[in-house]
DNA sequence: CGCTGCTTTGATTCGTATCAATAGCAGTGG
DNA sequence: CCACTGCTATTGATACGAATCAAAGCAGCG
């Protein structure tokens, strides 16, 4: 049983539609869980046994091909929800890009418990349609932005999403929680490709790669401007 | 006011979540509209006036980039609901491809009808979830699917998702709302690779082609193996 | 120090976009 | 019924961007 008086994400994760006693019931129902960097917490096409919460690290929603072709779909940072309530099987693959964990529950359970709970719904409803329209700006650019303008419209939102580096909102860059083959599957490149994009943005100015991971904006106007 | 006694997809629509007197008083709230083809219901950044049931007709869901790319990023049939409840802005164009009719309902009203009927919340919740795992395997498509993969899924999934010309399930082929620049927009391509992948189809007999906007799958074991 | 795995750079190929022209159909009016 | 017009679809030639193939550079680590 978790203990969500403790709870880091309590308060923006969808647990904060529960009065103490709801909450305390929804608690007994979940249990933490570590996962590491590059296991998979949920497969395509399972027949989806649960659903969580995660507390802590980053992970991705990976739709596969046969051949071994993969598509990010969708990035999940702490205080998010995974998996598919209401009876369906889970429509991608879920895998942990850092260590990680999360709060989960039986799919079964929960969704009796959502049942009995339109507050949670309704949260999750938000959610919902908030990613709905996220998944679906990243098709017009998936579907028509060239190389650069992908790269550079990632940048903006990376920096948007991810904490900063140095804390507060300074100029401090920030340190992706990712490499450069994860950054291609986002955005539907190669990893030479998305690699030869950062270059040349650095060799222009427009950004400091101080570290493999680490990226700092140098120019934001100019960025935005390039992201089309 | 709308007569929702008379309304041809009131089973298969939200509203059927609602008993007999909750939906006289959502049908008060109601207004039924015709759309002419190629209107435009919402536009991108609108304080999203309106929400809406489609009764019949066929609508597209517009990504515009400012040289005037344009990315499909849905299809909304008989019985499917438009529009961002809950206080957002439109993300998205919402455009009429055929002459089409619908339900429209002021957004504050339905916002504020909605949040005193949860049964409302959680058939918009399945809803949204369904679609966005439709969104997010169009996602892989769009960015890790060649020219003919893409033309072969879209097919398989226009055979399934339009109703069969001739009635029956036979093989009677189905017919497109929309012609081969929509096709391209929905796919991420340019209507001349749009229509050489299907010349090609067409020539190596997987499909036949009796009018600009009729379409006969006549191999579908290939079509699906052709879809990757 | 020398692995090992990730990243960067380079040379070439290939697929799709672009540009341009032609063909075919639908609607209009003579 | 046919000529005319406008629009959509098709076909062709070429250009360009990104993928692919190949090799070298670089960081982390035993």
């Amino acid at each position: 049983m978790s203990d969500c008086a403790s709870c880091t994400v309590r308060c923006r994760a969808i647990c904060a539609s529960l009065d103490p006693d709801e909450a305390a019931e929804l608690g007994k129902m979940g249990r933490r869980q570590r996962v590491r960097a590059g296991h998979t917490l949920l497969w395509e096409g399972d027949e989806a046994p649960t659903v969580a919460n995660v507390l802590k690290g980053v992970l991705k929603l990976v739709v596969a091909a046969a051949d071994g072709r993969e598509q990010i779909v969708g990035l999940v940072f702490p205080s998010d929800f995974i998996g598919r309530p209401f009876g369906k099987q889970s429509p991608y693959r879920v895998t942990a890009m850092t260590d990680a964990e999360v709060c989960i529950f039986n799919r079964k359970s929960f969704d009796e418990f959502a049942e009995r709970h339109p507050h949670l719904q309704q949260k999750l409803l938000h959610r919902t349609l908030d990613e709905l329209d996220r998944a679906r700006h990243w098709m017009m650019l998936l579907g028509r932005k060239s190389a650069s303008e992908k790269v550079a419209t990632f940048l903006l939102d990376m920096e948007e999403r991810l904490p900063n580096v140095d804390g507060t909102n300074a100029e401090g860059g920030f340190e992706l929680p990712f490499g450069r083959q994860q950054i291609a599957d986002i955005l539907g490149l190669t990893i030479e490709t998305t690699c030869r994009q950062l270059t040349r943005m650095r060799a222009d100015g427009l950004v400091d790669l101080p570290s493999r991971r680490a990226i700092r904006i140098n120019d934001r106007v100019a960025v935005a401007d390039m992201a089309g």
